[in-house]
DNA sequence: CCTTCAAGTTGAACATGTTCATATTGACGG
DNA sequence: CCGTCAATATGAACATGTTCAACTTGAAGG
């Protein structure tokens, strides 16, 4: 993962330093004094590189935060890897991922508000549903996949092809709920991971039902249309 | 409606006529060249007024945004208010309240998503969850409680409490959608419309069925908390 | 050791949202 | 008609994200 092939030459040893060096500043003020109000300026002097330097490795404040997601991620995954390697029910799987979520996320709840911001723009780099976060967005979409596949729930092959992308679009729900949650211990947004895991488990069973049937097929194929929608035409 | 108690005795003639001229000016160059290409000294300027003016009115350029709601949510009104006198059918009432609603937004598409970005900070005045929001918020969930309340659909008392809430939130997912559909004719959005309005209508058919109970009950438990949540803390 | 050149670095300059001290207006009491 | 005062109006000044042309570094080739 380390070994690319012979391309960029230099650009490692002193850049590569550089950009993290940049990223740690930032990661601490955002935690400091919020998104807001931490300016470029100050990043690059805690940085210590000059302000120009910081937009060398990032093209916009906003590039800092597509960062930052992919930063909170790999948390995410060291926090719950135990768990899905233990874990097979899928209703605990997806309770522990969630709640993984936002207990990796918790030293940042006061940033996330402002950061919010920039990710729901549409044509922002760090939007979601944008190109720019593919790469990021087909990982946590992956991790969703895995969550799924490797528990024992019988999930019908129509339902688990859409089941992460939905899980996912799910995290994102929770997660903005968790933003405005100010009650002790953020114990409001981890009921509300309890109670909604479980009836996701839930229906997932009664989607079986005959009633139910025509419902699911339906709800499949928005589904499939919703994202299809979005590769297409990304702004 | 234009009669007020004696409160503000001046601050009328002159400054409602500036007011106005300031947002009419906002919402022409808003529609000219998108949101962020609208300099607040672009404003005043059409205006024909100075810089300080405009601030004078409208504390910032998000409360420009504000403003622009109100302004769409009124012509969504008078747009669909044929409609809801007439029709008694809930799916039909439903649909065309928010066909009604992307084909009032239209003219804005372009502006929309980068609007979207202030909309979506909860520290932003312009957040539909806060404070700043509630009066156009509370009319807008209103305006939903009619076309479920008035339409001829038997809804049970503790679903007709939460729906209208449900309503206004499936509005703003339409919306969000909307922004990213670059479809001829936005025809991507009207079908989603129209599919998702007649499930929204069958599943409340369903959930009276005895398997689907407890998740009913489970599900409205939820709403009522989220709900709760949101009016305690908006941060 | 010198040349070369891409990667890295710099700070001044610019655009724009926002603030603020100051000036102007105009209705009203006298 | 005059003085008063709150509402209204103004533009300079400020903070900050972003751009850019110029400068520095250091490794590779000779």
């Amino acid at each position: 993962m380390n070994t690319l092939p012979v391309v960029q030459p230099q650009r490692t040893k002193r850049g590569e330093n550089s950009r993290a060096v940049i990223f740690s500043a930032a990661l601490e003020l955002f935690q400091e004094r919020g998104y807001d109000a931490t300016t470029m300026r100050a990043i690059a002097g805690r940085a210590g590189v000059s302000l120009g330097s910081s937009y060398h490795y990032f093209a916009s404040k906003e590039h800092l935060v597509l960062e930052f997601y992919r930063h909170m991620h790999e948390l995410h995954l060291a926090t719950i890897a135990p768990l899905l390697g233990r874990e097979r029910d899928l209703a605990a799987r997806l309770r522990g991922a969630i709640r993984g979520l936002v207990v990796t996320c918790e030293p940042f709840h006061a940033v996330a508000g402002s950061i919010f911001s920039s990710v729901a723009n549409p044509s922002s780099p760090v939007n979601p549903f944008g190109p720019t976060a593919k790469t990021i967005r087909d990982e946590v979409i992956g991790l969703y996949a895995e969550v799924m596949s490797d528990s024992d729930a019988k999930i019908p092959a129509d339902v688990a092809a859409e089941l992460p992308l939905l899980l996912w679009l799910y995290q994102m729900g929770i997660l903005y709920f968790w933003i405005f949650d100010n009650s002790p211990g953020r114990l409001r947004t981890l009921e509300l991971i309890d109670q909604t895991t479980d009836l996701i488990v839930r229906l997932l069973g009664l989607a079986n039902l005959p009633v139910l049937r025509g419902s699911r097929r339906r709800v499949l194929a928005l589904v499939r249309g919703i994202a299809e929608g979005s590769h297409g035409s990304t702004a």
